[in-house]
RNA sequence: GGUCCCAUAGCUCAACUGGAUAGAGCAACGGUUUUCUAAACCGUAGGUCGCAGGUUCGAGUCCUGCUGGGACUACCA
């Protein structure tokens, strides 16, 4: 009833046949450009051919039309062939009247599509802390679970712990040499961290042992191989997987102090999880696979016995699935799970890897391999891929220490929320608790709206030194407009009924109202391209303009209570949306700030 | 060597997926507060969209080549 460019459509095309008897165009429209009069722009160019006309006599022609048989149409104009189409007040004040109590404009009804999809995040290596470049893995997974959500599919957010392998290893034979039993409660320290430590230590200890080695005379190569450090790593890694009792309980032991560690990191960024899986309980799946794609045809067993696969038709290359020994790669576990998954949830149509981008190349073989074993969902499986976090000087690397750390980043960030507020000193009545929390709100604002911003696919800079803004494009701007919304419909008290037909909408309001028309289109673009900037985007075009509409209007000032209340009905709406699309992105609004 | 990704204002990012005069924020400069929260608003300045071709009525966007940056290319995970 108010899908604008449906009937906008409908009647263009009506318009073509009864013009020029032309019948299935693909019609292209954009939203007009805010220098021309107008609401939404026909591009008449790829029309020339087909009618034989000029740009212009066509938009003069099809305007005409609408102007007699489309009654939201209220006038027109056509710039080098643009036919800019302007709809009535009337059309826009209805939809408001329709929406304007609704506040969850835009939203579809959870589970109303009747998909299920899981999406996977996060995925933390257990021996290590967390920086900032898996905050924006989490933050990416998070907000695209709940854009899909608002799309009214059902989400299975899920997270698969790497927990085993030589890398905890390194970490464990670390503490074993230097740690002198030091725990977290002794050495006061967040057991992520603790870990993390260890794992450095590791790679000094190694480095040190290749340098002796080189040193000697042997060749880089060969040091790394045979470092005793970097052996006896290897060697623990065998005990884990025979199942030695010792190695198995100090595995745990350090993986409980990670477990903690994150579960404070993941519950202070506000994310989480449906579905918890184990790589110590999936590393071995996929093996079996392997035997049913030989017997498909689609491996082959090479002449030293191990298994692989040729995509070089496929322009990729050939890709080992079990070694000559019969132990997995990585990827076997991996076809596994995804066949495991798709067993689990029978309803699961689709399978979202929330991953960085060094990977793109693996999960292109992982699902050229999975659609070659015959599973018909293969082409619904997705790497929602994102490029890297990077420092002015380059890529992170935890071993060399060179990372932001994700607890210090949140706590440099909560010091600079509380620094600002108080400085702006708008907080009286707070308690310590609301205090705390509107501290924690804005600084995860700031943070969370930095990094969801930056469209995934694109790799993103971080500069410490300037650390993150709370002006202009940010979080903390759009929270704020939220809280001057709040605030003045609490000096109003309530909204009166109004009638909206009295109403002559100002050329901002009129835009007002469009804007917050266009919110279902962009959740709807946002899950389609998999990418929550566009709605952060939108949330920060929505709330420019209304500041400007809060500058031009002195809302509780107006005289004319029709008007009054039309406006307070606006800004509620406005509201309305600036709060559900930043919940899409995982960040909370403040009442007052 | 091969494959893939990226390059837009001094800096960080947009550009509705091929459409109009490429837009925001930060930084710089100037202005706005006895009026609903100045974390705001208005204005000035800032561009050979890496370079060179091509396709098209139309290219930041598509194709080719080049330059510069990055990732992947392991019987690593």
């Amino acid at each position: 009833m108010f899908n604008a460019l449906q009937i906008l459509n409908t009647s263009i095309s009506n318009a073509l046949i009864s013009l020029y008897n032309l019948s299935s165009v693909e019609l292209s429209f954009q939203k007009t450009k805010s220098d021309f009069e107008g609401d939404f722009t026909l591009v008449t160019f790829n029309l020339t051919k087909p009618t034989k006309q000029s740009p212009d006599a066509i938009g003069k022609a099809i305007g005409d039309y609408l102007l007699l048989h489309e009654p939201i149409v209220e006038y027109y104009n056509v710039v080098k062939g643009f036919l800019n189409i302007g709809l009535k007040s009337n059309f826009w004040l209805s939809y408001f009247e329709n929406i304007r109590e609704n506040s969850g404009i835009g939203l579809k009804a959870k589970n109303s599509s009747g998909k299920t999809i899981m999406l996977e995040y996060s995925s933390p290596n257990t021996n290590k802390p967390l920086h900032l470049g898996h905050i924006r893995n989490n933050l990416l997974g998070f907000s695209m679970a709940k854009v899909l959500e608002a799309n009214g599919h059902k989400v299975i957010k899920a997270n698969l712990v790497n927990d085993r392998g030589i890398h905890i290893c390194k970490s464990m034979l670390a503490w074993l040499k230097l740690g002198k039993g030091e725990t977290p409660q002794s050495s006061k320290m967040k057991g992520d961290h603790l870990v993390g430590k260890y794992y450095v230590e590791f790679d000094k200890l190694y480095k040190a042992e290749i340098a002796e080695l080189v040193k000697q005379g042997k060749s880089k190569e060969e040091a790394e191989k045979s470092a005793p450090v970097i052996l006896e790593a290897q060697q623990m890694l065998q005990r884990w997987e025979s199942g030695d009792k010792d190695v198995i309980e100090l595995w745990k032991l350090m993986n409980s102090w990670v477990y903690d560690g994150f579960k404070e990191t993941y519950a202070n960024i506000g994310v989480a999880f449906d579905k918890m899986y184990y790589e110590s309980n999936t590393y071995l799946l996929g093996k079996e696979l392997v035997e049913e794609g030989l017997t498909k045809n689609v491996f082959y067993k090479k002449q030293n016995g191990s298994v692989a696969i040729d995509l070089s038709n496929d322009g990729l290359d050939e890709k080992i699935v079990l070694r000559s020994d019969g132990t997995s790669v990585y990827i076997t576990q991996d076809i596994g799970t995804a066949i495991e998954r798709f067993k689990e949830f029978p309803e699961l149509q689709q399978l979202i890897y929330t991953v960085g981008n060094e990977q793109d190349y693996h999960f292109k073989v992982l699902f050229k391999i999975l659609e070659k074993l015959g599973y018909k969902w293969a082409k619904e499986c997705y790497h929602l891929s994102y490029g890297m976090v990077e420092l002015p000087d380059g890529k992170m690397k935890s071993r060399e220490g060179t990372v932001v750390d994700a607890d210090d980043l949140l706590q440099e960030m909560y010091e600079t929320a509380e620094r600002t507020t108080s400085e702006l000193g708008k907080v009286e009545g707070f308690t310590e608790e609301e205090l705390k929390t509107l501290y924690r709100t804005i600084s995860l604002g700031a943070l969370k709206y930095f990094i969801l911003k930056v469209d995934p696919k694109k790799k993103m800079l971080f500069n410490p030194a300037e650390s993150i803004d709370f002006n202009g494009n940010t979080g903390p701007f759009i929270q704020y407009t939220y809280a001057r919304i709040k605030s003045i419909l609490r000096k109003a008290e309530k909204i009166e009924k109004f009638d909206i037909n009295r109403i002559e909408l100002t050329p901002i309001e009129r835009e007002l109202i469009r804007t917050i028309y266009d919110f279902e289109a962009i959740i709807e673009e946002a899950a389609k391209l998999y990418n929550p900037s566009i709605v952060a985007n939108y949330a920060y075009e929505l709330t420019k303009l209304f500041n400007r509409f809060y500058h031009e209007f002195n809302i509780i000032r107006e005289e004319d209570a029709t008007l009054k209340n039309f406006r307070l009905s606006l800004s509620q709406s406005c509201s309305h949306v600036i709060q559900n699309s930043m919940d899409l992105l995982g960040i909370n609004v403040p009442d007052r700030m």
